[in-house]
DNA sequence: AGGACGAGATTGTAGGACAATCCAGCGAAG
DNA sequence: CTTCGCTGGATTGTCCTACAATCTCGTCCT
């Protein structure tokens, strides 16, 4: 999500604001930044400086450094003291603690969202999600695939219909996004994807038959070989 | 902890050595603010203006600004677009939400906690916290009560060793401190306090034994019984 | 060479300005 | 009397400038 995003020639004569229908400055800086760190743009440990950024997107000071707080907020980010923000590069410790909150956290998404299911329209949505997951995953390119697979799940944890659950999901998701991509990339040939499918497949279909035990126990299953699949990368994508 | 910035905020400045002696500015504000919530300085639904607490903080705008956008990252307060910041009031749903979180978060501290009991100077300071826990149930007034009992649970996420997870712990309590304290009170001579603090004895029993399930359940169940106890407050008490 | 020193870069904080937006109160219309 | 629309004040969103504090790094002196 969060997609390229029109976003023409950012320094317009400042002054005029977008009528309010929409987002904030602030808001907006935090979505560029963000895209940009899950493309490659922004590279981690790079030096976010506050003059460049400015020049480069257009905007104040104060709204620059609002979006920087919040991004550092949600952990994409670090800021050091007189030292500014740098994009966040995770430890393996990190990582390795990051799964293990989504473990948890997801595990109770697909517990809710089994409980769940006979909301209208839930089970098309899940359905929808998992056909699209085994679509890409065998016509698409790798990042094109790992898009629906962050969707699929994020679709099961908007399931749950637990709002707050999912605010941190989306988090520690893109947190982990750049090292969950360079995993993919490098066990693509051993079959992960045909592996990855059909562990979301049986999760789906327990969701389906509302076996919130099972769901749950799936889904932590394969976000446990999910993260173990990350760790095994060498110590150069760590900090 | 009331009060006294010690864990500043989020992971915003936290340097892995402090080169820096003081709280910035931003810091004590949040710190101020977030005390003062707890202590009902600040009431659910009050609405925090800009100039006047510049005033009262002696503060420019750019610095409670941030700080403000920090408190709402956190869930204290919220934001509304051109209408500001306003102490955060919680919906029964809500509250119901965020147990659901503590629940399975607070649990896997639990379990980890156990799993790393042997670290030096962990038992002594679990065997401390209960201490304190027990001591101040039969002596102490409600809100040192409710303190030294948050206390003992931040020691359990503390010994889990997992850094994220304190953060978002210390963040769900904040924000439940309020209703925990109203239900704390209403509930305090029908023996909750005894109820709780057997719960206690039997968490830091598991955990001194090594023995996770045992602990992830205990917490698990305590936090539910907590939770369910807290639902029981009057429609006033909520959104 | 090694360490002290200073110049430039960068951030932290204050404070002013102005447009956009919200809100309460008032008056007109039904 | 109630409802609707308008206006003016209050408040926020964003920009700007300024200056002190702090960090970085190259230079110079011993």
């Amino acid at each position: 999500m969060t997609g390229s995003g029109a976003h023409g020639g950012g320094r317009r004569t400042m002054g005029t604001h977008p009528p309010d229908g929409r987002p904030s400055a602030v808001d907006r800086v935090v979505a560029t930044v963000r895209s940009g760190v899950r493309d490659g743009r922004f590279a981690p440990g790079q030096r976010l400086v506050e003059a460049d950024l400015m020049r480069e997107l257009g905007i104040g000071r104060n709204t620059l450094r609002e979006a920087l707080s919040r991004l550092s907020s949600d952990g994409l980010v670090t800021i050091a003291p007189h030292r500014g923000a740098s994009v966040r590069r995770l430890t393996r410790t990190e990582v390795e603690q990051l799964y293990e909150l989504r473990e948890v956290l997801e595990g109770l998404a697909a517990r809710l969202a089994a409980l769940h299911i006979n909301t209208p329209g839930h089970r098309d949505r899940l359905l929808a999600a998992l056909d699209a997951v085994q679509e890409t995953a065998r016509t698409a390119e790798m990042p094109q695939y790992i898009d629906e697979n962050l969707r699929f799940h994020r679709t099961v944890v908007e399931m749950s219909g637990h709002t707050r659950l999912l605010e941190l999901v989306d988090q520690l998701q893109l947190q982990t996004f750049r090292v969950q991509f360079r995993s993919a990339a490098a066990h693509d040939r051993t079959g992960m994807r045909g592996f990855s499918v059909s562990e979301h497949q049986s999760l789906a279909e327990a969701i389906l038959a509302g076996d919130a035990e099972q769901a749950e126990n799936i889904m932590r299953t394969h976000l446990r070989h999910t993260g173990s699949s990350i760790l095994q990368l060498p110590d150069s994508d760590f900090a």
